[in-house]
DNA sequence: TTGTAGGCGTTATCAC
DNA sequence: GTGATAACGCCTACAA
């Protein structure tokens, strides 16, 4: 049964397009990819044929005969993040221009999703994968040869890890506060069990504490944190919060208790995203260098996937201090 | 020659099960997907081979077959964005718990990346596209039998739209501002040559304006807009600015010439979304039901794709005001 | 209950 | 210059 123009709703291939002009797939193939000798004359043929149709290469088929789909994954907590929003931009903006395609994935930092995820994109066997949320260990266990890339995030031994100098971040921001005369420091940050490099943060900050004769005081974010540390701490006269929007928390809370920012109490930030940065210019803050940051690490990891070898593991990307009005 | 265990680069496949079970392909088939009849024996033997080999089914050899690839694509502007990061989630978290993938665009509002974007994303042939930045017509030209969605914004004559109710959020914003006090309005907006939903915004803007005999004015959002607005409206009282990051930028010149908000201006936005409503609690706005709104996106794709029909084009969800600080 | 054979749309090898 | 033909890894008649 020829079912060529009975069935309209089929897509057209590379055979409707060969039959059009009368020539056979190989043909086709080779005008589409440019490979081989082809007359002009041929060669315009099938050009027509396939404007005629309105044909559009099948790349799955494509992508299991040479067996490469040109698609990257991304494992990130959220889009809703204005740090990885920005820097999930950049990854797809740069693997466009390399000519990649991203399957976005939204891991909520939940460990069974990364792993369902990590499945999911294996089979649909992406070239590799750029990851920025997890927990040591679980996406190497299965297939160490998968390329992969981690963001402020250990994913393995050798994998390779590209985030901002976190220590000279956590140093600058803590220089900062001592400088203007702050005397009694807090440091917020994540969940100190992820090993990640962001904890350096922390470390930066308890190394320049110690060295002034400081006594370093590290809460963990959760339920009511920021509260508990006004509480605990009414001489409190700084806060070094590991990221934006937990200082955005605090100049809130500090607000409701009426506690003058920067006069009573100053704060810093990490980050320094463009939303941020245009929704709460007035919080100085240690700025990402998101961009860099984003095309380091699709670099390195094309270079996983075209086979070259690269034995740097760990990549520090410098950060800038933007002072501003809570300082 | 048997490769099972000298070629450790290649990937494990559907033979390579069989082989190591003792059985044929279409049995270790069968007990993948469940299918026909099976002997608990075989079973547990195919389950125990494709352990022991770690073997990830082919995806792209599936979609191949089944000519289905449980794929979408989504075009959006940009991830980098408040509003756009949060519908961005909340797409791929609904069509992942549906069983679907996500490929991620951002076309960044320019027609050339959109145009290649969608040629692109038919040669992968994706199930479906999600679409909310566009200019009128384009995607329907080539292939109007790809299942399409538009969010905010018209794709064809017969592409279902879902956005919020914007009529009824510009009339809220004005009412409020009218409400309050304010004579002299003023609206700013994106470019209402873009045919989008979002132009009710200001319509109903207008509308009202015109009902409470005041004299509307819009302005198109571009370079130096904000200040150009104080310099030729002294006297000006109120801002509806079509979206939060704008409302913020107003916000930011009116305190460089220092003018109080809300005592002498007052200001309201647009989007509400959840990175705008943390890092700037006061700004007051109109809040889109952004979870609502991809809930319903994702169904009428789906619906779309599995052949069901649906007449209804048009789909408004409802808006909520908030009223904070800066009216 | 299991196996054989053919095809999904493309590309590459080898003839002509 | 161009055309058969055999893969790529999987799924589904149909046969056994």
């Amino acid at each position: 049964m020829k079912n060529t123009n009975e069935n309209v709703n089929q897509k057209v291939k590379l055979d409707d397009v060969a039959n059009e002009a009368g020539v056979s797939k190989t043909t086709v193939s080779r005008v589409l990819n440019n490979r081989g000798y082809i007359s002009e004359k041929t060669r315009k043929k099938v050009n027509e044929a396939m404007e005629l149709l309105n044909y559009h290469p099948n790349e799955i088929a494509r992508s299991l005969f040479i067996n490469k789909t040109f698609i990257i994954g991304l494992i990130f907590p959220t889009t809703n993040n204005p740090f990885y929003g920005q820097l999930i931009f950049h990854l797809e903006n740069i693997s466009e221009a390399l000519g990649y395609k991203v399957l976005l994935c939204n891991s909520e930092g939940r460990e069974d999703k990364e792993k369902s995820y990590l499945e999911m994109l294996q089979r649909h066997q992406v070239d590799g994968i750029i990851a920025g949320s997890h927990n040591r260990g679980i996406l190497e266990y299965d297939n160490p040869q998968l390329p992969l890339v981690g963001i402020d995030r250990y994913l393995s031994e050798n994998t390779p890890v590209v985030s901002s100098d976190n220590y000279d971040g956590g140093k600058k921001a803590t220089q900062l506060l001592i400088d203007k005369g702050c005397k009694k420091i807090i440091h917020i940050n994540g969940s100190p069990s992820l090993e990640t490099p962001a904890n350096l943060r922390r470390e930066a900050y308890e190394d320049v504490m110690k060295e002034n004769e400081y006594y370093p005081q590290s809460y963990v974010i959760g339920e009511n944190v920021i509260e508990t540390i006004f509480n605990e701490n009414p001489n409190i006269d700084g806060i070094f919060a590991s990221d934006d929007l937990i200082a955005s928390s605090v100049m809130k809370e500090a607000k409701r208790r009426n506690i003058n920012i920067p006069a009573d109490l100053k704060v810093i930030g990490y980050d320094g995203s463009e939303i941020t940065r245009m929704l709460l210019p007035e919080l100085s803050t240690i700025q990402q260098p998101v961009k860099e940051i984003a095309d380091l690490a699709v670099q390195l990891l094309l270079k996983q996937i075209n086979g070259e070898t690269e034995s740097k593991i760990e990549w520090k990307l410098p950060v800038k201090l933007i002072e501003s009005e809570t300082t």
